[in-house]
DNA sequence: TGCCTTCATAAGCCATGGCTTATTATAAGC
DNA sequence: GCTTATAATAAGCCATGGCTTATGAAGGCA
């Protein structure tokens, strides 16, 4: 499959949305977003292999656990595609940020 | 379900990005669709109408046709969304569109 | 070594969704 | 009015995917 539609099938769910949204306030460990939703363990293994796969998320062992953070690079691809049919907005965006820069 | 959960769910299919790449060529009517595509007219119908919950697309009426055309506005809330957690891309658009007007 | 913690994988269940064919409604043209 | 074309909806089939429990592998520590 293309990797914007990786990207896409990965955000698609709302499980996994919400833990980027986890994972949006600092690494964390399995166990610890496992914790913090209301689903097992195994299957936030699993969610976060389809997020690891899609490269929105890095891991990095820590002894026994291991800590999942947002990939501040991930996003590239989507964006990419986005743009070939909604450009305009990257025009928008450059002129916010021209007025961003103005002010 | 949130507004970006809608447009995500929409775009992650293959077949609503086929779609979506059929219209970004102009508006089409429902057969015209389905002709370029490897599914029946009643799938397309189908499709348009996540499509269209989602905002990504509008139709006008014309005839006993409906002409479908990409909504431009329909990715805000996508955009929006993504910047919680991506927001590092706008600073770097922000400098790409800065660099863009000083060549 | 033995025990506990942490995480990934396997297997299986079940709801969801994308597809089909059949049908209905509306508009245009004879 | 009748026929044709266009598109939406209904009903049903089936693969996919998200969840569970059970299990296995690897690291830290007494």
């Amino acid at each position: 499959m293309a990797y914007e539609g990786r990207v896409l099938v990965a955000l698609a769910d709302p499980t996994r949305r919400a833990i980027i949204e986890k994972l949006a306030t600092g690494g964390c460990s399995v166990a610890e977003i496992a914790r913090s939703l209301p689903v097992s363990q195994p299957a936030i293994s699993q969610h976060l292999k389809v997020l690891k796969q899609a490269g929105l998320v890095r891991d990095t062992p820590s002894g026994a656990r291991r800590i999942y953070s947002i990939d501040r690079d991930g996003l590239g691809p989507l964006r990419q595609w986005l743009d070939r049919f909604w450009g305009d907005q990257l025009a928008a965006f450059k002129a916010l940020a021209d007025l961003d820069g103005a002010i």
